[in-house]
DNA sequence: TTCTAGTATATTGTACGCAATTAATTAGTT
DNA sequence: AACTAATTAATTGCGTACAATATACTAGAA
């Protein structure tokens, strides 16, 4: 099988268009949630939350695709500053229920009037955003059926 | 000014998009770099230096866009692997000179060639690859220029 | 030349992200 | 009931990211 000689050239690869797009949309969030002291993570656990809440650490992590090597101790943090609680489950000990506290659920009209203030100086009008998301979630999918394990090395060990 | 009561929902968000991407093509340049010991991000400083070296710790990092709180630590486990050489300027104490080893001048047909194979398993034409990274691009462009501080928060203190 | 301002890198502290392992619990088999 | 396999979280270890600070050096002004 032969193999491309093709030139790699960074500014041209989507990976890292991909991965300045991510952190440059860190930053933005960062920013835009600093006055509720949420990071990125936990503010895409809360949006799941509150979309379903409770929900089991690992229910969480297959939306929000963290493990719980990520997840436990975000949501201590996120317990912590009295955004989630945390409970041991009943029924099955092995599972950690997390639900909302009182206080996530007061403050989500709040933080999504302040999000959207602050996504409308994006300037993306509806469907630029919707095509450009669903651009983007394309890409994931190949990205996600690709294994690059099928191509095996064969050069020498470096 | 009146604020956005859209619903935000976690699946119909660009941000999210992203950053699911993003995370698949870690993955995937994860296990493509296996044989090389390399990680994502040193694999980008490679891709840096293989078209300009040496370069600065500023230079390169205003090209990868990392500052050197990561590139320092980062440059010197790629030093350790033998991928890259740091020298004080002479002329210029402050200043660190960053160069590709013998061995990273060596690799480069070799990792270009099995990166561009696992890359070919995307399935992607190179119509849609470009496409789709203008578009990322695009968007980045537009995050950049906006800057959430212009809009400040009048509600309750979380 | 001496003081000061600016610049380049390194360090510190906090928070992910994930592979690999461990510990606790449950379910299934005999 | 006793043993085994499977499941769920938590933990550990390593490598980013980045804000904030510290340190070393250079250049420019008085």
């Amino acid at each position: 099988m032969a193999s491309s000689n093709k030139n790699i050239l960074l500014d041209e690869q989507l990976c890292f268009a991909l991965y300045t797009a991510n952190k440059r949309f860190n930053h933005f969030y960062a920013e835009a949630l600093a006055p509720f002291k949420l990071t990125y993570p936990q503010y895409i656990t809360l949006l799941a939350l509150w979309e379903n809440s409770p929900m089991t650490v690992r229910e969480l992590g297959s939306h929000v695709n963290l493990d719980s090597g990520t997840l436990t101790p975000l949501l201590k943090r996120m317990q912590t500053q009295g955004w989630v609680e945390r409970k041991r489950d009943a029924a099955d000990e092995r599972q950690v229920n997390i639900s909302l506290s009182q206080k996530a659920i007061d403050a989500k009209p709040t933080i999504f009037s302040h999000v959207n203030e602050c996504m409308s100086l994006l300037g993306m009008d509806e469907q630029t955003y919707n095509a450009t998301r669903e651009t983007v979630k394309f890409a994931a999918e190949r990205i996600k059926n690709a294994d690059p394990k099928k191509v095996d090395y064969q050069g020498p060990k470096l």
